[in-house]
DNA sequence: AGTCCCCCCATTTTT
DNA sequence: TGGGGGGACT
């Protein structure tokens, strides 16, 4: 491959980007600006003309499904596999590290991952430990707490709890829960990444080696790398390293997960020469909605600053729609998809947003009224279903049976005789003598602690697992797998569930075995440093590392719907962002806090900034939330834009709750002669009383859509449907 | 051991 | 309004 087919099809700021003499640099890419374009043309650069050797390049991204497509598009772009090249998570490539240096990073060789949900049952359990009340200490807390502290880089050793209850008791749960882990030989997400930052710290040597080999570092989506990301990546870059961050400050939208914005800017003052390059080319959408994104986002403080631009037109404006209602709102959005559909455009191509995951319901609702498919982003991912998760628990019992969480969970599953009491009672041996749970049931079975029924049942569970351990070093991988899926009884525990859910069930272990079948170590770690590493312990930190796919229809052509933040990185020719409201977006729990306002303007912005043609901004002034009734003011964002970029596609009713008895603002003529208006209360002789929500059409054609308080919507002619209207009070309870 | 009921809670999520 | 979790009851 020549240099040109690297250069061809790049801009002046891409090209700048790609072809920029080594050293380290700052690439601030706006939305749609092709970033991944960039980052990957530059490794083409690297290795093609600057004569960089693939295994002397690390490529750095947060999710599984950006590192594939980033080396699917390397392997594409220089028509050959990149093996020696790491691509990968953060923890990915964390991982890897530890599994390559376990005794250097003091772990046990088979060391497990605890997903999140393990990580938190473990808490749970130390909390109960040590007497902590539930209800005044949220297990959930407690997690977060430890998270964001490893985040920060910081062993409960270094934290001074001080006389604050809360710290105290936080700082207390840290210590058990880091204790407990060692114990186990269990590690977290957050501690794969601080274990390996430490690595480096405590081993020069190690850091000097891999300094060494990878001399070019590129980071994706740079704006939401948290203080270890950021430590880890700079202790690797060194002074000499050479390192390409890739972000956008104005997406910063995962603050509160602890990414650290300021690292951009710390970025620049760490590596002095590092070079800031701007790519505002959008290559998305259409001259409106960049200009609104940009006014938008102009309003946050402290930004790096950046334009968007396009060369495109100016396309059309941005529509607002105001709902009288949620359901109100939905159906708006159902019959644009509608029209959408109908003038050609493909379900995939459009997609509806929301704040929080409450809202999707509604929308759904509509969807299915209609009859237009839909794919809800974020299901739940197939390693973790409780039966996946229950096979899992018995593969990994078989690599290290001290996992705690796992033998929690199975030891029980099916059920064999193993009561809460029996678990309470190996629980509290194993505590008070510092072993795993385990080692503390082998002891118990041989003493006189339990009944005999449940020294049996121990037993059998115990010989169970001994059985599949033996086995895991002379089976391969899926055979394991279906083994122990049958010896355990999972199928049968599974075939007494009613229904086609224990039949789903089924049908999920067995693709789990295939998944086995399929599995390929080699895919993981793409070079041959992981020897050690048994295929059944590559396979179970596969399965936490990368849950999978949420269950997906992918096939099925439809509407997209999630929360804005799943939408970061998308595009979508006709975008809807519903619930435009102070109170969802913003969010409520933002309004105290100017940094968390901005943070939800940033995320108003990637929202907006996702759609290519078309953008409607929809909300509703009156919602159901938490089974009350909230009236919500438009969002000041929609406040925020220029308004000749916008146009209100109806005109909404504005309720005035002071004067019950006044008419409801129309703005239709049509409705007004027949003495309708929107919002109003009214009687039918059969379906009873109801709202207008909308209406459409006119004169002998004029239909409304009434909400019946027993009968839910219907749309009526009006010249038939005899409405009588009642007084207005009837809506302002 | 499994089911039912009541109470509490309610932003966003990847690894 | 609805889902999840914990406790109590069968």
């Amino acid at each position: 491959m020549d240099v040109n087919t690297i250069l061809d099809s790049l801009n002046d700021a891409q090209r700048e980007a790609v072809t920029q003499p080594l050293g380290s640099s700052l690439i601030l890419a706006g939305a749609g600006t092709g970033k991944t374009r960039v980052l990957v043309h530059r490794i083409g650069w690297l290795i093609q003309v600057e004569g960089v050797s693939p295994w002397s390049i690390m490529a750095v991204t947060f999710t599984n499904k950006a590192a594939a497509e980033m080396r699917g598009r390397i392997e594409q772009m220089l028509d050959m596999p990149v093996r020696g090249m790491w691509v990968g998570t953060f923890h990915g490539l964390a991982h890897r590290l530890l599994r390559t240096h376990w005794k250097e990073a003091d772990l046990p060789e088979n060391f497990q991952i605890l997903d999140s949900d393990d990580q938190l049952r473990i808490i749970k359990r130390l909390m109960q430990a040590l007497g902590l009340d539930e209800t005044r200490w949220p297990p959930r807390q407690a997690q977060q707490y430890i998270n964001s502290k490893k985040g920060e880089g910081l062993r409960s050793s270094h934290i001074e709890p001080g006389y604050d209850l809360f710290e105290k008791t936080m700082y207390s749960v840290y210590a058990a829960y880091e204790e407990n882990s060692r114990l186990l030989g269990v590690v977290d997400f957050a501690e794969l990444l601080l274990r390996s930052h430490e690595l480096w710290l405590k081993h020069p040597e190690l850091l000097a080696h891999y300094r060494e080999r990878f001399q070019q570092i590129m980071v994706d989506e740079f704006q939401d790398t948290n203080a270890v990301q950021y430590a880890w990546l700079r202790m690797l870059a060194g002074d000499k390293g050479n390192l390409m961050a890739v972000g956008d400050d104005d997406q910063s939208i995962y603050g509160w997960r602890g990414a650290r914005i300021e690292n951009i800017r710390q970025l620049t003052c760490d590596f002095a020469s590092a070079k800031t390059i701007r790519l505002e080319q959008n290559y998305r959408s259409t001259s409106t909605i960049l200009k609104a994104s940009n006014t938008l986002i102009a309003n946050n403080p402290d930004r790096l600053g950046k334009e968007l631009w396009t060369e495109g037109n100016d396309g059309e404006r941005i529509r607002v729609y105001a709902g009288f209602n949620e359901v109100d709102e939905s159906r708006f959005i159902a019959a644009r998809i509608q029209d959408a559909v109908n003038g050609g455009m493909a379900l995939s191509d459009i997609a509806i947003f929301y704040r929080s995951n409450a809202q999707s319901r509604v929308l759904e609702e509509s969807m299915l009224r209609s009859s237009i498919p839909y794919r809800i982003y974020g299901g739940q991912r197939f390693f973790e279903r409780a039966e996946i998760k229950n096979a899992l628990a018995y593969l990994r019992l078989a690599s290290n049976q001290d996992d705690n969480p796992s033998l929690e969970r199975v030891i029980n599953v099916p059920a064999r005789g193993v009561g809460e009491k029996t678990v309470q009672q190996i629980r509290d041996v194993a505590r008070s003598g510092g072993v795993s749970m385990w080692r503390a049931a082998r002891e118990m079975v041989k003493g006189k602690g339990l009944t005999a029924r449940a020294t049996n049942a121990v037993v059998s569970f115990i010989e169970l697992i001994e059985g599949l351990s033996l086995s895991s070093s002379d089976l391969p991988l899926d055979e394991l797998a279906d083994h122990a899926i049958n010896v355990a009884g999972l199928i049968e525990h599974y075939q007494k569930e009613k229904g086609e859910k224990g039949h789903a069930r089924i049908e999920n272990l067995e693709e789990l075995v295939s998944a086995c079948k399929q599995f390929d170590p080699d895919a993981v770690f793409y070079d041959k440093m992981q020897q050690n590493l048994s295929p059944l312990d590559a396979f179970l930190a596969h399965a936490v590392l990368e849950s999978g796919d949420a269950q997906a229809d992918q096939f099925i052509d439809s509407v997209q719907m999630m929360t804005l933040h799943s939408a970061k990185g998308l595009e979508f020719p006709l975008v809807f962002m519903s619930g435009m409201e102070d109170g969802l977006l913003p969010h409520r729990m933002s309004f105290n806090d100017s940094g968390k306002l901005d943070e939800e303007r940033r995320l108003c912005y990637v929202g907006m900034t996702r759609a290519m043609k078309n953008l409607y901004l929809t909300y509703a002034e009156s919602r159901y939330l938490h089974g009350k009734e909230t009236r919500h003011h438009s969002s000041r964002f929609l406040r925020e834009i220029p308004s000749d970029l916008m146009e209100e596609v109806r005109l909404s009713a504005t309720i005035n709750t002071e004067m019950s008895n006044a008419s409801l603002s129309l703005g239709h003529a049509e409705m007004a002669e027949i003495g309708l208006s929107l919002g109003q209360r009214v009687t039918h002789e059969v379906f009873g009383d109801g709202t207008i929500l909308n209406f459409e059409g006119q004169g002998a054609q004029a239909r409304v859509l009434i909400n019946f308080d027993d009968e839910g919507g219907k749309w009526l002619m009006v010249i038939y449907a005899k409405l009588t209207p009642l007084s207005v009070n009837g809506i302002c309870c």
